[in-house]
DNA sequence: TAATTCCTGACTATTTTGCTTGGTTAAATA
DNA sequence: TATTTAACCAAGCAAAATAGTCAGGAATTA
């Protein structure tokens, strides 16, 4: 099973399009300021995204990203989905051919993980996450520091500066 | 969040110490044997979960390993969190220092997530797992296939004969 | 036409995984 | 005491996945 980066931004980028709603598109340039996730790798994922039904393109200057459904209809489950294979914690995926052929001693186990795990995600949606407190909290500073252009740094940002400037 | 083979491994071999136990110690070449896991993976699955105390070795003839604790006592989370470093879901290992030093747009959903994964896993023991009926199917057909010395081979067997003969 | 932005494919560095090889050490048995 | 058994230990390695770069398109707007 894999849950790394890779879901994570997907679902970071989804959430930053529906904290953004209603400001016409929203460019991935954007969101990776906002977000710090690479450009060129925020646009391969947002490729699966899209393939996935779950967001729609806006080409050109002033276009961008936009959410393709409601946002009480998209779940944090279909954003990884759609990014990962799937939330699966069998190594069979699923099929009960784990040890040559013949299902595996724990076969059943990691299939009840996998369906709680990806009942758990599916009753997320971004509606919810926009409304908690500590998503607001954390929207709201990265809206101020993306307007003041990046202005205030802090220390652990030097990196990044000190590479940019290289 | 890692939760491959390796875990899936170690709680396998796990639950075969469990199903073998009153039997003396279990060497890890019988384990591999009935589980189809390498003989030196195990070995390097079985020092961590030495390391974390939840089985004691007998070296020399007749050697092997036998569970620490009752099967009771020994949870899914714990033979898990001790080959893999943790089941954590966050990427900052629950620092809250995602992004730069500051807590990311989706922190706290992946800290619920661990949270969620991690009692699940927790609520299961070895104990539990030896009594469910898919368990004690799949564990009399392989000592019945260990006894007779895999004699009895199906047709996804094959490759590993060969290259066993190779 | 120029700028902007999505879109695509190929390529690369790094990390993790699963496993091998080649030993050493402790204990039982012959 | 010599041999065998099996736990221990360390280094390394191939394949895969991850996270990202690079170079160029193609569509749209100004």
């Amino acid at each position: 099973m894999r849950l790394t980066t890779k879901g994570r931004y997907a679902v970071t980028a989804m959430l930053d399009l529906a904290l953004h709603e209603g400001k016409g598109p929203i460019s991935l340039a954007d969101i990776s300021d906002r977000q710090g996730i690479s450009l060129s790798y925020l646009e391969q994922l947002f490729a699966k995204l899209r393939r996935n039904d779950l967001v729609k393109s806006v080409r050109g200057p002033g276009g961008g990203y936009q959410l393709k459904h409601e946002q009480a209809a998209i779940s944090v489950a279909q954003v990884i989905d759609a990014v990962n294979e799937s939330v699966d914690a069998t190594g069979c995926n699923r099929q009960g051919d784990c040890q040559s052929g013949e299902t595996c001693l724990t076969h059943h186990l990691w299939c009840d993980l996998s369906d709680q795990i990806h009942l758990f995600l599916s009753q997320i949606s971004l509606a919810d996450l926009v409304q908690r407190s500590d998503v607001k909290e954390v929207a709201g500073r990265q809206d101020r520091r993306h307007q003041n252009g990046q202005i205030f740094l802090t220390a652990s940002d030097l990196p990044l500066v000190n590479k940019a400037a290289v």
